[in-house]
DNA sequence: GTCACTCATTTGTCGTGGACAAAAAAGGTT
DNA sequence: AACCTTTTTTGTCCACGACAAATGAGTGAC
């Protein structure tokens, strides 16, 4: 029903409806409600109904006021500030320390707008590390100080969708042409809603492809009551779940136990992924992986404790 | 901060916050409480705060009747209804006619959960017919067909996933492998906040790579604001955007005309996809594609009015 | 019969303001 | 520095009224 998001004014300036503002700056309407009472910020002037239309540089400055929150300035201290202030805020978040040269190479060619140099970049250190080596290091670094770089206002949303997609390219293309597919254990792959990265999932199911387990991939935000029919229909041993750094800690958690309540318990759960690194420990019944590494010694126990030394089933499902 | 979505009462019977159900079911917090008021139903319990606490079956009915209400039923006449009555409802949504057999094939392997199968069947379609020919007639046929089967309970949602999933593999590792690549036009390929099917944009970028255009994809759910800088930065010719079904047809439009007020009008912005398919006329300056044939022929119109016979541009930007 | 138009009903979103849980910061102790 | 407690900040939840947008039914023209 929110169709007409935006209007055109006389004077053609583009007015953004709450409903708009939301999508586009991820802010809720509650809490755009409840900063417009509290700080007197956005200030959306009223349409003949008394709805809040906004405007482009509100909206704009809203989109700094997220960025910054999210890098953990409070809302109160930097609400007043004007746009210019903000940016500088922003570009004032430079990382304590510099990347790596070789990341820092890849970035710059991002930074450049030169698709075709940055895809064959990537390609050759694909090729030259294998996709073990390229997976557990390159990517997890550029992944890293990409979201660094975006903190700070070096590179662009749009950049970062870029390398988003031509990396899912590369890396699904790798997973294909891996040899060997298919042997044991079967892991169910996925996430959460609301987890809608899928790069971590992408590198999940390389180490798996790499190390030769089946993978039942059906990429991002599985509800858990999805999932759970999806485990007797596919016969799989494991459910493993990606959670970024942008999910809540507690969020995942919950996620975690939820997921354990409703599948059965001779099937595992693997949790892992930015937001679980610092965890001590899960619901009972929940492995924790800390690192891609993590997940293969996790993989050779399973092993061992499955599979008889000719690889066959001690217990067939 | 919904962090503890789900709680675990005495009986180990999960609850879900009003948050939890919103993420779960697609249906805002707005909608569930005045269903509540309206109609009794979802008629949740309340913790020690006041605070509504749904049960798993009420947010299985939820799913249900969300399903249902997107098929065209209408809320007040399906919501008292029981879940075994709304699940007859839906298994009683056959399609009126049965699709091609080569398509009801595939849709048979993947119901089978013969991941393998289904993959090697989907790869020989793509080998017998090309790229172009497979995209445009076995791919949409089976988008259609797909989405048929699951409106009509026939295929779960986990197993559209797997195909999604399945399908990307192939279209990424096919555009990847298709030859030529970066001639002109340059089109900038997206979707607007709140169109997530990427398998559209996928088709899109294929046919682009087999005419040879250079395509800078940027995955879906690019804010408006974003499209206009990366055009730009990458110095497009063509902005494309894709509308799936699932998007209202005036959202469509409305973000069509938006963008139109925001890029310059030497940038061209095309539109297209099941939300724009029965609509006449969009915004001046936007291009209305109706298929995927059409686009192919907006693009020999625009490279014969923006190419020199040697394929050298008229005015280089 | 189909198209276009108007009118009635249904349905989801928006408004207000109060309350308070959860997260973060500040203060105090070992 | 690590840990617990208190205070402050911050976002979510509540109720219920209003009404715009979407849908369906009714009417008339071609």
């Amino acid at each position: 029903m929110s169709d007409s998001s935006t209007f055109e004014t006389d004077k053609s300036l583009a007015c953004y409806n709450i409903a708009a503002v939301e999508r586009d700056t991820g802010l809720s309407k509650d809490t755009l409600r409840v900063w417009e009472r509290r700080y007197g910020f956005p200030n959306p002037v009223r349409d003949q109904h008394d709805e809040r239309l906004y405007t482009l540089p509100q909206l704009e400055k809203l989109r700094l006021l997220r960025l910054l929150i999210d890098h953990g300035h409070r809302p109160s201290k930097i609400i007043n500030c004007s746009t210019p202030e903000l940016a500088q805020l922003i570009s004032a978040n430079s990382p304590e320390q510099a990347a790596p040269p070789e990341i820092e190479a890849i970035i710059q060619l991002l930074l450049s707008h030169d698709i075709e140099a940055f895809r064959t970049t990537l390609m050759q250190s694909l090729m030259r590390q294998g996709l073990l080596q390229f997976v557990t290091h390159t990517v997890s670094a550029l992944n890293y100080w990409i979201g660094e770089a975006w903190l700070s206002g070096r590179i662009a949303i749009f950049d970062e969708h870029l390398y988003s997609e031509h990396l899912q390219n590369i890396l699904r293309n790798a997973i294909l042409s891996e040899p060997g597919r298919g042997s044991a254990p079967r892991v169910l792959l996925t996430s959460l809603p609301g987890e809608k990265h899928r790069i971590g999932l992408l590198m999940v199911e390389a180490v798996l492809a790499t190390e030769g387990a089946a993978c039942v991939a059906l990429g991002a935000e599985t509800p858990a009551i999805d999932i759970k029919h999806a485990v007797p229909a596919y016969a799989v041993d494991i459910v493993a779940l990606s959670f970024s750094s942008a999910i809540p800690q507690a969020a995942a958690l919950a996620g975690l136990a939820e997921l354990r309540t409703l599948i059965p318990h001779n099937t595992e759960i693997w949790g892992g992924g930015g937001a679980l690194a610092r965890v001590r420990k899960a619901a009972d019944g929940v492995l924790l992986l800390r690192s891609l590494d993590d997940m293969r010694y996790a993989l050779q126990r399973w092993r061992v404790e499955h599979l008889q030394p000719d690889g066959q089933r001690k217990t067939p499902h």
